[in-house]
DNA sequence: TTGTCATTTCACGAATACGTTAATTAACAA
DNA sequence: TTGTTAATTAACGTATTCGTGAAATGACAA
């Protein structure tokens, strides 16, 4: 009897915004920058990428670094992580299914 | 100058969503099954998860058959190794910009 | 203190997403 | 054909989300 795989649903759901997705992937780009850089590479207001960063640091895939009246902002190499270990734990679960589902579908999608 | 990794949103829209993740879970446990079965794993209405499959089976994470009346879905592999692709690349990637961001933050988070 | 800059929070409108019940489509049996 | 079952689609209400501009917070300079 295999194990439910924890569910990061909420980290899903942060890079499943495109916006938020973008600012990821800025922010891999450039590395740490102040929030006020990061408004400045999308046509969005500031008040409308805050709640953005805010989403993004409550599920641990970015940083927030206070320097003077800055907020600088980085990409937590954990976060990233999570997901892979996530993948990989659903590949390995997946295994275990595989005898179950290869008889009733025999399929090629692998 | 690295490049940017592809932007499976959808992807993680379709998962960043607690039924659907549910629906995911549900399927790799008990591997293919009909619609009417997931329903039951659920109190939801019929019509409630028909449209999470179809957002499912449109970023390609399950799959539909059709036997008799019945559908019958199931989860495709390639999904999570699309997931575990990015988040490696991701990682590659991250390498990559290791050596400008470890310049600019001192954080230990790996 | 007062002023200014960087950022966030507030208040609010528009769009989207999710659930329900009712109606429709499709497959099969009688 | 008519009836029954499986599933989806339609119509609709509610809740959440995402954006904007205005106001508030916090840090520093003068």
């Amino acid at each position: 009897m295999e194990m439910i795989i924890p569910a990061p649903t909420d980290t899903f759901a942060a890079l499943g915004d495109p916006t938020r997705f973008a600012i990821v992937e800025s922010l891999l780009e450039t590395g740490e920058r102040p929030a006020g850089a990061i408004q400045d590479s999308f046509d969005l207001s500031a008040p409308a990428v805050s709640p953005h960063l805010k989403v993004l640091r409550e599920v641990d895939i970015i940083s927030q670094r206070k320097l003077g009246k800055q907020r600088l902002y980085a990409i937590k190499p954990d976060a990233i992580q999570a997901i892979n270990d996530w993948a990989i734990s659903y590949q390995t679960f997946w295994s275990g299914s595989l005898n179950r589902l290869a008889a009733s579908l025999g399929k090629d999608s692998a």
